[in-house]
DNA sequence: ATATATGCAAACCTTTTGCTCAATA
DNA sequence: TATTGAGCAAAAGGTTTGCATATAT
């Protein structure tokens, strides 16, 4: 089993739990959501899944997703210009780099944070719930497109 | 001469090199901008700079952000739900503390996210421009109010 | 004098909401 | 069968744009 189905797995029981019902819409959705680490935007998932359900409307895919994030099973993030960008496969804080050219967002391992953050939050009295690390630049093809 | 006042200068002359004109809406705006740590959002400078100039509107407030936010002169922030707010003291990427109970921002000293960036650029190929890290929590004021 | 900024209103775009109908458990 | 979700269209909310007027240089 891989990665992805254990989170497909996890975030169907956890949506049992809460008595949600499993229409195959929402299943496809949950699939393409956890089964990819591209942190896609409410609108490639909805044109993901129009593949499968030609008539699935955006603002299901929207319910869907402010579902998740209110039982924190997918990380959503917000910009500027752009549209939100959701990860579903690991929605727990994790930093990211974000490339301001095409706009691909990969993971960025490393447990600095997590001690930078406890840090901060003992001197501050803030009760951390999470946080956000971007690394805004330019990726290797984006350089080589200038 | 404060640090705000120092700030103030700066800017003025950023924009002078610019050839942009002096108009007393702009100069008001970009002395709230840079003599506040309180991250406001354009609404908020809007309100602020309409005691001094009642007729000012909302839309002169973003064309003045946007051009400041070319220049690198304000560092913008963008939220899933709520608006853009704006730091135009320190327009440097820094960390931050986001309340997400009463939305106040505040500055978080250290050097650990300069070190890693520039471990990860390396790490990745990325052309670093930037980075942004929010730490998100409840603040003091706000857990007793729970 | 000329180019640039202002202010207003309308447009824009993503996200949300209301409502009716369909489908799950 | 009761209740939740889907799908559509309209609304909402923040931000941007077009244009005429005012103003800085």
């Amino acid at each position: 089993m891989t990665e992805s189905e254990k989170r497909f797995d996890e975030v169907i029981s956890k949506l049992r739990e809460r008595r949600c019902r499993m229409t195959p819409q929402r299943v496809a959705l949950l699939r393409i959501l956890t089964s990819t680490k591209e942190h896609p935007s409410a609108a490639q998932l909805h044109e993901q899944l129009r593949t499968q359900f030609p008539t699935t409307s955006l603002a299901t895919v929207y319910k869907t997703l402010n579902l998740l994030d209110e039982m924190d099973e997918v990380l959503e993030m917000g910009f500027s210009g752009d549209d939100r960008r959701y990860d579903g496969f690991n929605p727990r804080s994790h930093p990211h780099l974000v490339c301001v050219g095409c706009r691909r967002i990969v993971d960025l391992e490393g447990t600095v944070v997590d001690t930078m953050t406890r840090d901060a939050a003992d001197r501050s009295g803030f009760r951390v719930i999470g946080h956000r690390l971007d690394v805004y630049g330019l990726c290797p093809s984006c350089q080589a497109r200038e």
